[in-house]
DNA sequence: CCTACCGATCGGTAGG
DNA sequence: CCTACCGATCGGTAGG
């Protein structure tokens, strides 16, 4: 036995509550996934709701462990390669996280909002230094919005996985990969100033 | 009386469906939001599926409207600023229709790939040509991958506006405003050749 | 557009 | 971790 049943139990309601949101997916159904009753499955987490936050705080707290050590392992450029890669890395790795995320933006807004504020928030404020940092040494742009900026990229990429399976389908030529890195160019375009030789480096 | 009866449950069908998902929204809802009886509702819309059906196809008919006129009215950076303008003020004016779209994005993927490729496919190849025409006279970055970009940027916007409220309080800072803002400056940036200068003209 | 009603499924509990 | 069960709500129908 690789998982313990409560560590089944979190991956079957992440996976279902992606596919087919909170309310769509029934505890009889995650249940069945299982493979035990439904009343076993609130022995282990007592309710409907306590299970939708173990599953959220599960995905929110990798970045707790991997956002330290990230962030001091190196500096301008390849510090940029090395967050949008670990993010694109995370969430492509298992669409059904970056789908989680986004319908509980959507399904509870307001709990949301203050949930990312105050997990996001130091790490915002850390990276729009660096942002800042980066402009007053002349090697960032000059007109871009350093919160926003970081607010958005992190948008562009939960959402780019999030609905690559719809906007992939507009064209015979566009798969996951092209998309994925689109999103990390227009990212790196947007922040870097003269990068048009070095961004294929 | 401005509305009939079923526009009136369009609306709040549109309203409800964007703020609690399908799922969460019971039909008993729609129509004490109306001021009417459940059977009644039934009435003009069979069936909740049907009622679904209509709300979607009415966010999605505005462009069929609107592209036509706004492909032809102007060229270059001002196309880029009529078309990204026209959508960001449509999801702007009323985020319900951001939310609407991306929870059918979530809710029925295969779906909406499918309608999304019928519906955007045209569009998309006509936009994707104007980026490749302008690459090849010099004017846009060379490393743009066409059809990418353009599905990148509607993400960016309807993502943008969909979770505004969500990313808006991560800082102290940034309001709708300027994600809008920041959003349309990378949507540009990531696109154009030499445009620190003129990306506030 | 209404009242009255139905079978199915929901989250959760009792009791072991 | 199970069987058995409950009140509430769901989408939808009958009949007017």
């Amino acid at each position: 036995m690789i998982n313990t049943i409560p560590d089944e139990i979190l991956d079957a309601a992440n996976t279902l509550f992606a596919q087919r949101g909170y309310d769509g997916t029934s505890l009889q159904l995650i249940a069945d996934a299982v493979g035990i009753r439904k009343p076993s499955l609130l022995y282990h987490f007592s309710s409907k709701e306590v299970l939708r936050d173990a599953v959220l705080a599960r995905v929110m707290e990798h970045w707790n462990d991997v956002l330290p050590s990230l962030l001091n392992a190196a500096t301008g450029e390849h510090r940029f390669d090395a967050l949008v890669g670990e993010m694109v890395a995370f969430f492509a790795d298992d669409p059904s996280r970056a789908r989680l995320l986004y319908r509980e933006f959507l399904d509870r807004p307001a709990e949301m909002a203050t949930r990312m504020h105050e997990f996001l928030s130091p790490w915002i404020s850390i990276l729009a230094d660096y942002v800042r940092r980066g402009q007053a040494e002349g090697l960032l742009r000059p007109d871009v919005d350093a919160e926003a900026y970081v607010a958005n990229v992190i948008q562009m990429i939960v959402g780019g996985v999030a609905t690559a399976h719809v906007f992939g389908v507009l064209n015979s030529g566009s798969s996951f990969d092209q998309q994925i890195k689109e999103i990390t160019r227009t990212a790196r375009t947007a922040l870097f100033i003269d990068n048009l030789e070095i961004s294929h480096g």
